[in-house]
DNA sequence: GCCGTTTTCGGCCCGACTGTTTTCAGTCG
């Protein structure tokens, strides 16, 4: 969080930069930028760093030099930085927030802030409503929609947070919990261990006979900034995240009933409930009770479900969809796991977008236990994240085989790309480059507002080009950010399945393809591949998102591409 | 503002798309 803050001020110190029409202002912004990236994807916090060696220390680090280090510096010690606040003097309005409006850049910002004094969402919003911003030079009734219709889907997802922030949050918190000697047991119930693809807020269970010393501490800890309410048994706290966290502490023989009724959902719990009605139970969340008010399964979440004649089932699964009917008949699949995940087969380099060499992604998979991963940069069609032509993949295949030498079998380096499918559904790579590569990727990235059928007859016209394996992020979705473009998605499928392309689902904040729509297409007779699209080595950690989806997607390892051993991958890839 | 070295200053710097214009600025990853 510390790390986010700083490398948050930073990047907002670029945008405002970015104002001045000084020539070497844009050099400066990416400099400011490239300092934010590095600050955001450390390992360690950067105040660990900065202790262990003061700014020397910090001047190793990629990006960052003798300026911004001493900005650092002055963050750690002061908690401002004082450029930072000047240019916040000179633009007093808020310009990280206006930014995350898509199509909104600094430049525009200012705009709105001087012709109509726009300081935050909220005045931008009242201007869009009111047709303000429509006839300001620059703007027009498009633009004016486009802000509105970005505004709804912050508001949309407003109080809810991603997974990828929420969850790793959620287990610092209690491992913090377990090292404090308080408790005997704690664990993450709700949406978080559901694993949704957003939360809206933190639930934690514990088990404890010192409960005013465990909310004592739970409401104490460094990374609560407002407590909502604190009593013996429940606490919430607002962190400073930008979530609530609530800390219920049970007694040990109704934890496991706790458990399964905060875990929820709570569709799951309408229909469990009225399974244990029917059999003569009452269910809540302090036990299964039966007629005379004995408490006959409240220890473990197992008992419970035993009881209701239910066979266990993964919490990814409970979202009232089929489960329970699965569960009555024991038939609930065994999910496709973290340890099942042989390779990633999208990553990118420094050839293209991404911050590590090929060497250093290779050998972070492999510590990781990997056996394979696929080199999969991007291609020209996407300049912005350095897209390389045919020449250039040229290079980089034999830059894999000189690596897979050294390797010498220990490891290997598929050879692929993330190819553009371009706006007729062609390919931005030869297909004798293609068919040099091991897995080849298919990719919308853009002229993503075409209509339904033009862009489900792109996408299969591509698919039918029998080059592709893996059709990367199927959707185009961001969560919270972007909708998917327009797409027949089972028309995509079906082509899918004609042409032996796997599905991918997209570890990142893409979340793409969604539990949902992997529901939706699971029926047809194809493979999906859990993948990380990973800029750098720390990215592979995405992986137990991914996998988390198709688990709520209710997949089993035998659909996944990436679960095989790399004699069984290569064989199918090839099949 | 950072980096690298040709050691003390020059290079960094893509390019399509969108919505606004009627030739282009701003955004995007």
């Amino acid at each position: 969080m510390e790390n986010k803050g700083i490398a948050d001020i930073l990047n907002v110190i670029a945008q405002l930069m970015s104002l001045s029409d000084k020539p070497t202002a844009r050099f400066e912004v990416r400099a400011y930028q490239k300092a934010a990236l590095t600050i955001e994807t450390l390992q360690e916090p950067i105040e660990d760093i900065y202790k262990k060696g003061g700014l020397k220390e910090l001047m190793e680090l990629p990006g960052i030099g003798k300026s911004i280090a001493s900005h650092i510096e002055e963050y750690i010690k002061t908690g401002k930085i004082k450029k930072y606040e000047e240019l916040k003097k000179r633009y007093p309005f808020d310009m990280g927030s206006l930014t995350t409006i898509t199509g909104m850049g600094a430049k525009k910002a200012i705009l709105l802030y001087k012709k109509l004094g726009i300081k935050n969402l909220s005045d931008l919003k009242k201007a869009a409503e009111s047709h303000k911003i429509s006839g300001l030079e620059g703007f027009g009734v498009k633009s004016e929609g486009a802000i509105l219709k970005s505004l709804a889907i912050q508001e949309a997802s407003k109080g809810r947070m991603f997974i990828e922030d929420a969850l790793p949050e959620a287990e610092s918190l209690i491992n913090k919990l377990a090292g404090s000697g308080l408790v005997e047991k704690v664990m993450i119930a709700g949406s978080a261990r559901r694993m949704r693809e957003t939360v809206g807020d933190i639930d934690i269970l514990a088990i404890s006979k010192k409960n005013e010393d465990v909310m004592e501490f739970f409401t104490k800890m460094k990374e609560v900034s407002g407590i909502i309410a604190k009593g013996p048994t429940k606490s919430t706290v607002m962190l400073k995240l930008g979530i609530s966290c609530d800390l219920r502490v049970l007694e040990p023989k109704s934890f496991g009933a706790a458990v399964q009724y905060f875990t929820g959902s709570k569709d799951h719990n309408i229909q469990t409930r009225t399974i244990a009605v029917k059999k003569g139970y009452k269910l809540n969340e302090y036990g299964l009770f039966n007629r005379k008010g004995r408490n006959v399964g409240g220890v473990e979440e197992e008992s419970i479900y035993g009881k209701l004649g239910l066979q266990w089932m993964p919490p990814e699964m409970r979202e009232a969809r089929g489960e329970v009917e699965l569960a009555q008949q024991h038939k609930i699949p065994t999910l496709v796991e973290r340890k099942d995940i042989h390779g990633d087969l999208h990553t990118h380099t420094r050839e293209s977008d991404g911050i590590n060499t090929l060497e250093e992604m290779a050998d972070a998979a492999r510590k990781l236990g990997y056996e394979y991963i696929t080199n999969s940069d991007h291609t020209k069609s996407t300049p912005i994240a350095n897209g390389k032509d045919d020449k250039g993949f040229e290079r980089i295949l034999k830059h894999v085989d000189k690596l897979n030498d050294q390797l010498d079998g220990k490891f290997t380096v598929l050879k692929g790309a993330e190819c553009d499918i371009l706006k007729d559904g062609s390919l931005d790579l030869s297909k004798k480059t293609l068919k040099q590569m091991d897995c080849v990727l298919g990719a919308v990235h853009n002229n993503t507002l075409m209509e339904k059928k033009q862009m489900t007859d792109r996408i299969v016209k591509a698919l039918d080009s029998g080059l592709i394996h893996v059709l990367a992020h199927p959707t185009g979705r961001i969560v919270g950010k972007r909708e998917p473009y327009q797409v027949d998605l089972e028309k995509v499928a079906e082509a899918a399945e004609r042409n032996n392309v796997a599905l991918e689902i997209n570890s990142t904040r893409r979340m793409d393809l969604s539990d949902t729509n992997i529901m939706l297409v699971s029926k047809y007779k194809i493979m999906f591949a859990i993948d990380t699209d990973s800029h750098r080595t720390n990215d592979y950690s995405f992986m137990r998102y991914g996998v988390g989806t198709a688990r709520r997607g209710w997949l089993q390892k035998d659909r996944i591409l990436n679960t095989l051993p790399l004699r069984e991958l290569i064989k199918r890839l090839n099949g």
